[in-house]
DNA sequence: TAGAACCCTGGAGTGCACTCCAAGCAAGCG
DNA sequence: CGCTTGCTTGGAGTGCACTCCAGGGTTCTA
């Protein structure tokens, strides 16, 4: 069996919670985005995307006869789950560390594992953390409102 | 009445929920520490506690008779929720609009409370974010399990 | 009172994640 | 055919949030 990055197509599993609609896909075998189409699709410039493929975050990405680029589907959900990952926090060299490990296939798999594991750690804490900030600012925000309040009933005295 | 930013001295209320320990402290009136003290206290370093005050997020901090800065324990009131909002991912430019706002006085009072309550909304946004990034990681998580078993049942033929 | 450890300043340097540029090829339209 | 719009590249530039340095003064401990 072959452990690959493929669940995510719309093949073989629901793409559940998908923040934006991101509709707009064509079906599998017609997929063939140009590099604005993308842009359009992902909220990304294209200077981004052409740089994460630079730095290996983005597999090589087909090409048209004239050497323009091409996104499918499959890219799509990849940028998909880098945008996901990328507003936790993870640094761009770690994204591309997973990238590695998908490319270089099966024997990576519990690597893998582990670091999805470890970032779902992570988000666990950094949404701890910022429910203690919206602890302080809640406080925060009664103060100022009470602080209001009273001043209201200064200026109606 | 005056609005300042004194709501969070040891004085006025309870500071619940203020992350690490940070226990240590000094009684009011005895409150002077040394830039390593409030390095230690805070996590911070000390270049960035004196890069703050240049670009105006803390207040002038007092000195003592040679020069060097003596922090009060209202500094580190400040520091602690500066601490906060910058793991909100809050802008350092943010940060030092509303410390303007605090030290400007009174009159700000209205725009503190509605910047608060746009950092606020801001938090719950991100948390809901972050939500969804756990939802992607689960899913996947999941799958690596699934594909993990399945390996481990292969083996066991 | 000597030495170590700490603190001061302005300004320069670093790392990250883009972001833009120039110069040139390619595709679609009247 | 010419024009506009879009895509290509390597390399340089930007903005943010620190981070460090040199060169000097201060404070604590033995």
């Amino acid at each position: 069996m072959t452990v690959t990055e493929t669940e995510t197509t719309t093949g073989t599993g629901a793409d559940t919670c998908a923040g934006p609609p991101q509709g707009d896909r064509r079906p599998d075998g017609a997929d063939k985005y140009t590099i604005s189409e993308v842009v359009a699709l992902t909220g990304l410039t294209a200077h981004t995307l052409r740089w994460y493929e630079r730095i290996g975050l983005m597999p090589h990405i087909d090409r048209s006869h004239t050497g323009q680029r091409r996104y499918s589907n499959r890219d799509l959900d990849w940028l998909a789950l880098v945008g996901k990952l990328r507003l936790t926090g993870m640094p761009v060299a770690d994204m591309v560390r997973y990238a590695e490990l998908v490319r270089e296939g099966d024997h990576t798999y519990t690597e893998r594992f582990e670091l999805l594991k470890q970032t779902r750690e992570d988000v666990l804490s950094r949404i701890a953390e910022l429910q203690g900030t919206l602890a302080v600012l809640d406080r925060k925000i009664g103060f100022y409102a009470d602080a209001g309040r009273a001043l209201a009933s200064e200026r109606a005295r």
